[in-house]
DNA sequence: GAACTTTATTTGGCACACCAAATAAAATTT
DNA sequence: AAATTTTATTTGGTGTGCCAAATAAAGTTC
């Protein structure tokens, strides 16, 4: 084979987007290459060649952006990411914190009319198991207005729609303290001592840290 | 990432599957090269890591055997393969033709879990779209008893199990003059001149070369 | 069995995606 | 602004899977 499509190429675009919807103001190669697990020069190496191919522009104060046509290609792995995802959980029920490395493995499978096909199937789903949007056939993605925890009130309510971290670790600890994207949350208090958050979700009550807290990003609910 | 699983391993492993089954007496490096379009050079040297791996035996006369092993391995490949494609046909609407390429990206993917759910999800079908065996999770695998079309006689009815070839244009010309798995065949007489064979398929009647009917599988239909 | 032909193996190379260590450039501190 | 630290880039190297061309071995023909 020796093709293995674009299989990196596509990491590197999903990691990029991401990194732009982040908001970090500098995408350097090192922020690349620490997202990517990866080294610097590796990085460096493939962001000329994606330069080549137009894929992303390499700026006089060493940042990287997306082209149109980056950005394009990013977000057609994101939606084959996510369509991947809705069809394990929903109809393979593979629990919602399950699913993220097999998708992650199945995004790259290469076939428009199979994953447009998909689409159909799921009945066109809007968001992916993890709350977060799946772009359209053209690329349209509707946009997160989601915040995380830490910068909310005490006393509302708020409803989780997804998460700023997709590491395997902190995707089980969601699955011990039982938050799922959908979950009602209110903040009862933030200790003092170490900005601990303590939690009402429904009748229990949980306590989460301020990193895990921060990682939780919620809409106010609507009622 | 660079590990891309076993891509190219299942693949050379699947191969020597195939030539097994077809009975090819002498499984010789370039044979395999031939059916994977590769330089005999390059499967010498895959045989030899395959040979460490314990996949394969490289036995004195230069001859390729699988071992229980490697067996076991390209059973699993072909399983995945082979509800894959049930998937695609049954749930997603291809038609069985079309499916062969996609199938062979999505077998690839790396989850016994996974192919598992699909089987359950599926109803344990025992046969592909092309009619061919789908081992189970134990590597367990019906025996085909399917004889070519070229050993049959003219008069009783056929019924058509699978293929001997799976190339694109095999699998198009097939779809041309409408011959799938199930289908009925009557031969109604083979031209003494180019000995291609005139069929009955229902109340249509068609002619296929030689070539073609030796790779069209069949069993004598019951009635 | 010598000559020829076919098949198998070795050799040297390539592209890809990666890395570690060395060097160069930029930013920060003093 | 000099020294130091941080960040970026270059350089040389790796493993995997592939190839073409050269050589060696096996098989065939005369």
């Amino acid at each position: 084979m020796v093709h293995f499509a674009n299989y990196s190429e596509e990491n590197y675009l999903k990691a990029l987007y991401k990194l732009e919807l982040r908001q970090v103001k500098k995408i350097t190669n090192s922020a690349v290459a620490k997202a990517l697990d990866l080294n610097p020069a590796t990085v460096l190496e493939m962001m000329r060649k994606m330069e080549q191919k137009k894929l992303v522009e390499l700026l006089p104060d060493k940042s990287i952006k997306l082209t149109e046509k980056g950005s394009k290609k990013a977000l057609r792995t994101i939606r084959r990411h996510r369509l991947w995802e809705v069809f394990l959980v929903k109809k393979l029920g593979f629990t919602w914190n399950e699913v993220h490395d097999l998708a992650e493995q199945l995004e790259h499978i290469d076939s428009d009319e199979l994953v447009n096909r998909l689409d159909e199937y799921l009945g066109f789903p809007p968001f992916d198991p993890h709350g977060d949007p799946i772009p359209d056939k053209l690329g349209k993605i509707k946009k997160q207005v989601a915040v995380p925890l830490t910068s909310c009130q005490q006393g509302p309510t708020y409803q989780v729609q997804h998460f700023a971290e997709t590491s395997d670790a902190f995707l089980q600890y969601l699955g011990q303290v039982q938050i799922a994207p959908g979950s009602k949350i209110k903040i009862v208090g933030i200790n003092a001592y170490d900005q601990s958050y303590s939690l009402q979700l429904g009748r229990r009550s949980v306590q989460v840290s301020e990193k895990a807290a921060a990682n939780i990003l919620v809409q106010p609910a609507d009622h």
